[in-house]
DNA sequence: CGGAACTGGGATAGCCCAGTTCCGGTGCACTATT
């Protein structure tokens, strides 16, 4: 930073101060405090830090610092309730309000108003609402001075197909006049937070990370070899578990299936995804927060917003597609301090489901069908789809990577073949994806410390075991302190002469891992590393 | 990619196995009915 230190602290100070006379909040904690700061210096932040850390007074402390009104962007409707609901209560005489499809048309207009004559401080938006022009142009006029993304994290895993105004949020930024960006997530791993300061097109960007451990959790591993087997473990751990607890399935006929079997095993048991109705998952939801259910039996749409204390217990009853989920899900155990476990179900067929899901490459038809249509009609998504009749998420997602192609084309004039570039580039992502489920295979097949192993995939090295996962209990994880001295280092960046550059994420006593910028994650022997393979290059 | 459910052929009464088909996660906004 180009301040000198005297400013940074007064900066510091400031920000403490209204803290604690707008909200009411004795202190900042130290990532709070250098966030914060940092932002009222001008530079754009990606805070990455634990729920519960207190992630919002961040940009609720430097939004009402900072001349001009606040743009929230959250992606779902609930959360943005939730946090609207908590700004009013907490903060006496800051306004708050959201525009979208839950809303009247009277109720919108009643808060662009609010906001245009400087009544509302924060403004709170899902990315679909600054995709619509007319809310853009208005939202555009208000000069906001700052924008939080919160949940960061989809921009990178939602913007590529599934919600595709993920993607285009820098674009859409951008046009409301390129405010200061806060983004915040809980979970990033070094390419996630990659592709979110490159995505959001932040600018001086400052990366804060806080405390990746989570040591009340004890997480485990069970190996399971038949599904029958593993479906019968499942509903014993979780019909014997005590206290509260969340069993996550990855398919909704799954999570319907151990719900009944284990409501006939006379536990309390709920069940959440998203084939159910709204109505319905917000029942569940108060039931299992107000505690008159035990059990919650979910998919994965279980998951953001949940912040319920006294959570024991985390159950995957089938592998997830990654370690940067499977962190989150198990993230949702023992807020409240007190010992909780986590515990794995494995069967490496299930690792199968992860790959599927993992998007596929366009096929070049209907990349020339979106291609020919966008020349005639431009590229607005539902334009295109209603041109080719291509589904409008996959119109979503070519464009998106047609976007990306243009850009990391580096000779403008080279039109000839930007197909080839959008499918070469779908599948070195899909690599990336599917790099990320062999992690998740190392995760589960490894006998070293689970926590060292889970934190340092978040680029936090540690140099102690936890001491309470199975592995550690059972004395099979090797002390990383006992290490053999090698060339590379965590973190370092290496070349290979088939993978290209990339970075050191892991090294153990006779391996090493690699997130290489083309291929994605890659664990490579350290004898032929050292014999030439790899080499280091700072 | 793998599992479940279905189809079809072969050999011969109700059945087995091999091959085929289909399905699978996350939410915004919008629209057309109740």
């Amino acid at each position: 930073m180009s301040q000198p230190a005297a400013d940074a602290v007064d900066t510091a100070e400031a920000a403490r101060r209204t803290a604690r006379s707008a909200f009411g909040h004795d202190d900042l904690l130290a990532g709070q405090a250098d966030a914060t700061a940092a932002l009222l210096e001008g530079h754009d932040v990606l805070l990455v830090s634990p729920t519960g850390s207190g992630k919002s007074l961040v940009y609720q402390v430097a939004g009402l610092m900072i001349d001009g009104p606040t743009i929230v962007v959250s992606p779902l409707l609930a959360l943005q309730q939730d946090q609207i609901d908590h700004i009013e209560r907490s903060a006496a005489g800051v306004r708050a309000g959201r525009v979208s499809s839950a809303e009247s048309e009277s109720a919108r207009r009643d808060v662009l108003e609010a906001a245009a004559a400087g009544d509302l401080e924060f403004l709170f938006l899902a990315p679909e609402q600054l995709a619509n022009p007319d809310v853009r142009a208005q939202v555009a006029a208000l000069r906001p001075s700052l924008v939080a993304v919160d949940e960061a994290h989809c921009v990178s895993t939602w913007g590529h197909d599934f919600r595709p105004d993920y993607f285009r949020l820098g674009d859409l930024l951008a046009e409301v006049g390129e405010p200061r960006v806060v983004a915040m997530t809980a979970t990033a791993a070094p390419p996630v937070r990659d592709d979110i300061v490159t995505r959001l097109r932040m600018r001086s960007p400052l990366t804060v990370v806080t405390g990746f451990a989570r040591p009340t959790i004890a997480l485990a591993v069970e190996r399971q070899v038949t599904a029958d087997d593993q479906r019968a473990a499942v509903l014993d751990a979780a019909a014997s578990a005590a206290g509260a607890g969340i069993v996550y399935c990855r398919t909704r006929p799954a999570a319907e299936e151990y719900a009944a079997a284990l409501a006939e095993r006379g536990r309390r048991a709920g069940v959440y995804h998203a084939g159910l109705g709204h109505r319905r998952r917000a029942e569940e939801h108060e039931a299992f927060m107000a505690g008159e259910r035990e059990v919650m039996v979910a998919t994965s749409a279980f998951g953001m917003g949940i912040d319920k204390p006294d959570v024991r217990w985390i159950l995957h009853a089938q592998v997830p597609e990654s370690l940067d989920t499977y962190y989150q899900e198990v993230g949702r155990a023992g807020r409240d301090g007190e010992p909780a476990t986590a515990t794995l179900f494995y069967r490496p067929e299930d690792l199968s489901l992860g790959r599927f899901f993992s998007a596929g490459v366009p096929k070049r038809a209907d990349l020339d069908r979106v291609v020919g249509a966008a020349a005639e009609v431009g590229d607005e998504p539902r334009a295109v789809a209603d041109r080719t009749g291509l589904g409008p998420r996959k119109v979503g997602r070519i464009l998106n990577l047609l976007e990306l192609a243009r850009q990391s084309r580096t000779e403008p004039e080279d039109d000839l073949d930007l197909a080839a570039v959008v499918i070469e580039m779908a599948e070195s992502h899909r690599q990336l994806e599917r790099s990320r489920v062999e992690m998740m295979r190392q995760y589960a097949e490894s006998r070293r410390c689970r926590s060292e192993l889970l934190i340092g995939y978040f680029g936090e090295p540690q140099d102690d075991r936890c001491g309470s996962c199975d592995n550690c209990r059972a004395g099979v994880a090797p002390d990383p302190r006992d290490r053999a001295d090698t060339s590379y280092a965590v973190q370092g960046r290496v070349r290979h002469e088939d993978f290209g550059d990339g970075v050191v994420t892991d090294l153990e006593d006779d391996r090493l891992t690699v997130l290489f910028d083309e291929v994605g994650y890659r664990t490579l022997a350290l004898d032929l590393a050292e014999g030439g393979l790899l080499e280091p290059l700072d």
